[in-house]
DNA sequence: TATGGTGAGTTCGGATTTCCTACTCACCGG
DNA sequence: CCGGTGAGTAGGAAATCCGAACTCACCATA
């Protein structure tokens, strides 16, 4: 038989599966724009900036993982739209994150940041949590738990 | 003079913005290893499996970014380590965000997904809430606001 | 003083992807 | 018939990525 196989992808990691799922180039902006409800290819392309090429693999692919549906709006003339599965919406709050990062520390002035409103009433801004106690979640307060080979658990603070 | 900038980019947005920075392949993962405190070289390549030349070019990047920062851990022979800086740190919300949401659609039975501690003595698990009222976001409760081009802001729900 | 080992990269050519422009095909509207 | 729209394909140049090998500085030890 062939050899062992060599372990490419050294830590098993579920980021490390999430990313080779949505993090590709585009990938990500094609869910924020479906998740406003802009999913249709055209919109895509104008939106997003993509190549038409380039956008249609990854619209394949996305749909092909469950995160997306291609669903016909019009017969004669046929024609679809994308929206997101409840996986892909379930996707949603990390991309409201990294906005919420993005507008804190890549700031350009000249266009302010786009503002969600809540059903609260309020602006929503997101805030990350402990599921257990509601706490925000802070680094130093986190402990990694190895379940496989060697890891260094604490994490060393900024500089 | 040159012609008018034909507005590749169509759309401002932070999250485009930020993954321009930390979307390349590998950065996410640099900076889980660096939040983890494997911050060598060495480590990061073994770790992660990025050619050693890539991770040379993405640290570069990370570094210039304000992500991450490059500290000598010893004179003589002189070898160095890689931190995140505040920044970098405020982005590991994201990858929590991230890994929870690949840990519940993408498990693969055989191994299973890192266990994280919080302070307040339970198992940690990221929930995205809303800072004014602390309720867990859910896609139906958001409205976006339009800051400039035409938007829709309803988003469909799962198909 | 030769021999080997580590950490932190750089250099090389070849394999993959991406990008851009143009093209298709089906339909509709006037 | 003519032009326009939506949803892609096709083709080749340009940019990236990849793996393996190479460097350079510094121990360690024999």
């Amino acid at each position: 038989m062939g050899r062992m196989a060599v372990s490419k992808d050294p830590r098993p990691c579920s980021i490390a599966d999430a990313l080779a799922l949505v993090g590709e180039k585009y990938s990500l902006l094609v869910l924020r724009e479906v998740c406003l409800g802009n999913g249709r290819f055209d919109q895509l392309v104008r939106n997003i900036g993509a190549p038409r090429d380039i956008l249609a693999t990854r619209l394949k692919r996305l749909v092909e993982a469950g995160i997306l549906t291609k669903s016909p709006y019009s017969e004669r003339p046929r024609r679809f739209e994308y929206r997101p599965t409840r996986a892909g919406l379930e996707l949603e709050p990390v991309l409201l994150t990294l906005k919420e990062w993005g507008d804190r520390h890549l700031h350009r002035d000249g266009d302010l940041p786009m503002v969600m409103e809540h059903v609260c009433g309020h602006e929503f801004v997101p805030v990350v949590t402990c599921r257990a106690c509601g706490d925000e979640v802070r680094h130093e307060d986190l402990t990694a738990h190895p379940q496989a080979s060697g890891w260094t658990t604490t994490g060393p603070t900024a500089a």
